[in-house]
RNA sequence: GCCGGGAUGGCGGAACUGGUAGACGCACGGGACUCAAAAUCCCGCGGUGGCGACACCAUGGGGGUUCGAUUCCCCCUCCCGGCACCA
């Protein structure tokens, strides 16, 4: 064995090792229980980032984890390579979207293969290749047919100059991103699923994921937003013609209070006052420019102009004004809504703004009320006052008779709204999956028949910004309506990419399929037992993934009801921003790498100086890895320097897999030298010299009880760490892991200089023992390191298919226990009893120690908590 | 703005179901080895007071429940994620 560890050599042999073995090919039958690991295919931006190599290694560690256990394991590897960077990307390097996509899945294949992690690369896929997106078209077409995929108009962000839509992330300010020009509002038609029809079942079926993080849970919940509330209409007459405005309300007994009626500006009402009121049509034409985000709509001022139309109260029959108000979404409910100023703190701010009248129509317990300032209570539920004959109801009372007395008068009744909106599918660019439509002068929009799929994309467009490239491309745009066989036109927009990623756990299980979109094998893999990714996808991804799923099981295409059993959602990779202001107050990032930071004695930071000039940097604090503060690191660098193993026992050491992980350069140094150790200590070199005959798992004691206590002590601790380690591996808690393997190390260290410890054979055995414990847990998380020691220790013959370690709870079990006295739960010290004791016993054992004593003096022993096997706690 | 989450020594974090706050690691200080440095090893390391035994304070801030709260409840502050066209 080399005396020093050197990860590149070794790390390069196994893995080639394990290429040519197969070792990590998944078969599609076994006796073993199935476990499917999945972590989220990455998008192939160019190289790995941290955010990668610690969502990876989570999965990794998982699968070479349950192999251990007994499981037949799958953990595929695929290519969310779809988007929008490679259109950018293309604009910037004027090379083809398609080439930017496939160098960098090369790169990065290679870069995630030196990471070693057990992947069957024999199931890779890219949602780019035909033969991956055909099977979106084919099931977008049997949604159309079903009517669960639609066309109709939706709201996108228009850049003016450009002629182009942009997206969310392509609007600044306001602006767009390339021509600086306002950007506006703009109806264009989109095809859309309907994901409503599902939602009662994606909400009720949370449920049933025990498997799922509480907080994704409640965040679907609310994304989905079931409500129940009362639809209820303001008749209106307007140029002789009668008409209804209709509002949703979850607060029907705050009806009497409403004193104005707020539209949003693509509202009917609002664009047919617009026509009679040029001031008006300004205000909603200013209403329409900025961008489509929710954040933005909900953070800007709120803005309002009367209509001059009026409405008629439906219950009081008294005149109310129609308002355009700028917070109003045309997206949510009827677009329209009752404004109550008394007990809505919008509406409120709303009223006093344009002073409009404010009415308190609820009294909650007496509490005070007034016209001057906003207080939360007013929005509380209560009882109903200067509410006529609803006076003195409570909230599901007034609801329940408002309810009907709207219904009897047809202007209103009970109703569930949904916060859901249909998915949006259609996208005006060039790099995604065509959707499969033609349009045709004499039979309008034909879907492209089945046998003529896939549409294929054209792989060798350029985009320049302006528009979708595919309309400049008479090969792709002309063809044959498929009904008619005129000429016609194909659809040229293309699929959120969120429809490539919502089914490709799915493919998996049958990559190599290619007559159908999924085989029975999707039955013997799916659900997913572990899924593994970003906490930012909680809603969008997961959500749509559920919805595919759902509908692929109503088509008869999958059995199962939800795709993900378990859920495990990892922080975000954090690392230090610095900074320094430029002559122009912008400011000038720098990477931490090229930055000394300076402690004082206690080591306390002092300064923090960029090494090329050494002159003093601002910090910018910690935030998430992004190329606009310049924060990241390479993982190929911390690769090539310290190896996989190293990289990946940081990221796992670190924190724990769902908090943030702060970078640390000092904290890959100190997880290199935890493996040097390792290696030298495995390698006959511990700290003093001493060298136990390792290169042997034959042991021949089976009785450790009569081994002096120094040994006995030793497997204590050892087999605690084991059994620590174990749980925490259930609990995919990994940073404790490490710890454990640490703590190992620490004692098999210490043990193999220390005296009095009965035969050198026992103490041999019992390292050999606690040694190869070691390595198995160590295993999944540094598999090329304990692979090779494992081999050169003669342990067996592959590390990768070694059972995991048992706890000999033998080795645990203790004569005397330490107990934690307490007096009036104060600590006061410890007393050791025999495990066997019982309560009376170390109740007067406690009240008679002397420490005990001193506190209790002179006072009464009320009474006495005993915690069995962990503390004692003297109540006076 | 709305929804969700987080805050523990100089730093990352640990503390399992309410039971010794600070495991493990990093940084830092002292020492050994060395001509010297690196590497390695040993010791110390939340704060205040005390020679010491020990006492008191301390888990973002304020209040509550409990024999006992980092853990449960209420209020507040700051930070992070998402908000439907970034993925």
């Amino acid at each position: 064995m080399q005396p020093q560890y050197q990860p590149a050599a070794i790390e390069q042999q196994v893995q080639q090792e394990w290429a040519d073995k197969k070792s990590f090919r998944a078969v599609d039958a076994s006796h073993k229980p199935k476990y499917y690991c999945l972590s989220m295919f990455p998008y192939p931006s160019g190289k790995l980032h941290m955010g990668h190599v610690r969502n990876y290694t989570i999965g990794d560690v998982l699968s070479r984890y349950y192999r251990m256990r007994g499981y037949n394991v799958l953990q595929p590897m695929g290519w969310d390579a779809f988007g929008l960077p490679a259109e950018n990307a293309a604009m910037a390097n004027n090379v083809p979207p398609a080439k930017w996509t496939y160098d960098n899945i090369a790169y990065m294949k290679k870069q995630l293969k030196s990471l070693g992690f057990a992947i069957d690369w024999e199931r890779e896929l890219a949602t780019c290749r035909p033969d991956y997106y055909r099977w979106n078209q084919w099931l977008f077409l049997r949604m159309l047919e079903k009517r669960l995929a639609y066309k109709k108009t939706g709201t996108v962000n228009w850049d003016p100059v450009d002629q182009t839509v942009l997206a969310n992330e392509q609007v600044i300010d306001g602006r767009g991103w390339r021509t600086g020009a306002l950007v506006e509002k703009r109806e264009i038609p989109m095809y859309y699923l309907a994901i409503t029809r599902y939602a009662e079942e994606l909400l009720s079926s949370l449920d049933r994921l025990p498997g799922w993080p509480e907080r994704v849970k409640t965040m679907q919940a609310n994304w989905i937003g079931k409500s129940f509330g009362v639809r209820l209409a303001f008749p209106y007459v307007l140029g002789g013609k009668a008409g209804k405005l209709w509002v949703f309300t979850t607060r029907a007994d705050t009806i009497m209070g409403v004193t104005f009626v707020a539209v949003a500006a693509e509202h009917a009402l609002a664009a047919e006052a617009a026509r009679r009121n040029p001031k008006l049509a300004e205000f909603v034409e200013e209403c329409k420019r900025g961008g489509v985000q929710e954040a933005e709509i909900a953070t800007q001022e709120k803005k309002g102009m009367p209509t001059g139309i009026f409405v008629e109260h439906p219950l009081t029959g008294e005149n109310i004004e129609v308002w355009v108000g700028n917070y109003v979404l045309m997206s949510y409910g009827e677009g329209a809504v009752m404004g109550v100023p008394g007990h809505d703190e919008r509406d409120f701010a709303f009223a006093k703004k344009y002073g409009l009248r404010i009415k308190q129509v609820i009294d909650v317990e007496g509490r005070p009320y007034s016209l001057d300032a906003w207080q939360p209570w007013y929005a509380d539920y209560g009882v109903c006052v200067n509410s006529a004959r609803y006076d003195g109801m409570p909230y599901q009372q007034s609801v329940d008779m408002i309810a009907a007395d709207l219904k009897a008068k047809g202007l209103g009744e009970k109703q569930v709204t949904w916060r859901l909106r249909d998915w949006g599918i259609s996208r005006q660019r060039y790099w995604g999956c065509p959707i499969p439509i033609v349009h045709c002068d004499s039979c309008g929009d034909v879907p492209v028949p089945d046998d003529q799929l896939p549409v294929v994309l054209p792989e060798d467009c350029v985009p320049d910004g302006s528009g979708n490239p595919l309309n400049k491309r008479p090969d792709f745009l002309n063809t044959a309506c498929p009904k008619c066989g005129k000429p016609a036109k194909r659809e040229t927009d293309t699929m959120d990419t969120f429809v490539d990623s919502s089914w490709y756990f799915l493919r998996f299980a049958c990559a190599d399929q290619h007559e159908r979109m999924v085989d029975e094998r999707v039955n013997y893999w799916l659900p997913v037992d572990q899924y593994i990714g970003g906490i930012e996808h909680a809603i969008l991804h997961l959500l749509y993934s559920r919805f595919w799923t759902k509908v692929m099981r109503d088509f008869g295409l999958v059995k199962l009801d939800e795709p993900f059993t378990r859920l495990l959602t990892q922080g975000m990779v954090l690392n230090e921003i610095f900074f320094r202001k430029t002559d122009g107050g912008r400011a000038q990032y720098f990477n931490p790498a090229d930055v000394e930071v300076q402690f004082d004695d206690q080591g306390k930071r002092k300064a923090a100086v960029l090494k090329e000039d050494g002159k003093p940097l601002e910090s910018g604090g910690i935030g998430t890895m992004s190329k606009s503060k310049n924060n990241g690191v390479d993982p190929q660098a911390l690769i090539d320097q310290y190896g996989a193993d190293t990289a990946r026992l940081f990221v796992m050491f670190a924190s724990p897999p769902e908090q943030t992980l702060e970078w640390s350069d000092d904290g890959v140094e100190g997880a290199s030298r935890f493996l040097r150790r390792l290696w030298l200590f495995a390698a006959g070199r511990g700290k003093d010299n001493t060298k136990f005959n390792l290169s042997s798992a034959f042991i021949s004691i089976t009785d450790w009880s009569s081994q002096p206590s120094a040994i006995r002590d030793f497997r204590r601790g050892i087999h605690l760490s084991l059994k620590q380690a174990s749980y925490d591996y259930e609990r995919m808690q990994y940073n404790t892991v490490v710890s454990a393997c640490m703590k190992m190390l620490n004692l098999l260290e210490g043990f193999s200089g220390g005296q009095g410890l009965g035969s050198v054979n026992a103490v041999s055995q019992a390292s050999s023992e606690a040694l190869d414990i070691l390595l198995r847990v160590l295993y999944p998380v540094t598999p090329h390191i304990t692979c090779v020691l494992w081999k050169e220790l003669g342990y067996g013959a592959d590390i990768i298919d070694a059972p995991w370690p048992a706890v000999d709870e033998a080795a645990l079990v203790q004569d005397e226990i330490d107990l934690v006295l307490q007096v009036n739960g104060k600590l006061r010290g410890n007393i050791r009893v025999a495990r066997t004791a019982d309560r009376a016993a170390i109740e007067r054992l406690a009240v008679e120690n002397p420490n005990a004593q001193k506190h209790i003096a002179g006072q009464t022993v009320k009474k006495v908590v005993v915690v069995p096997g962990r503390l004692v706690n003297i109540v006076v």
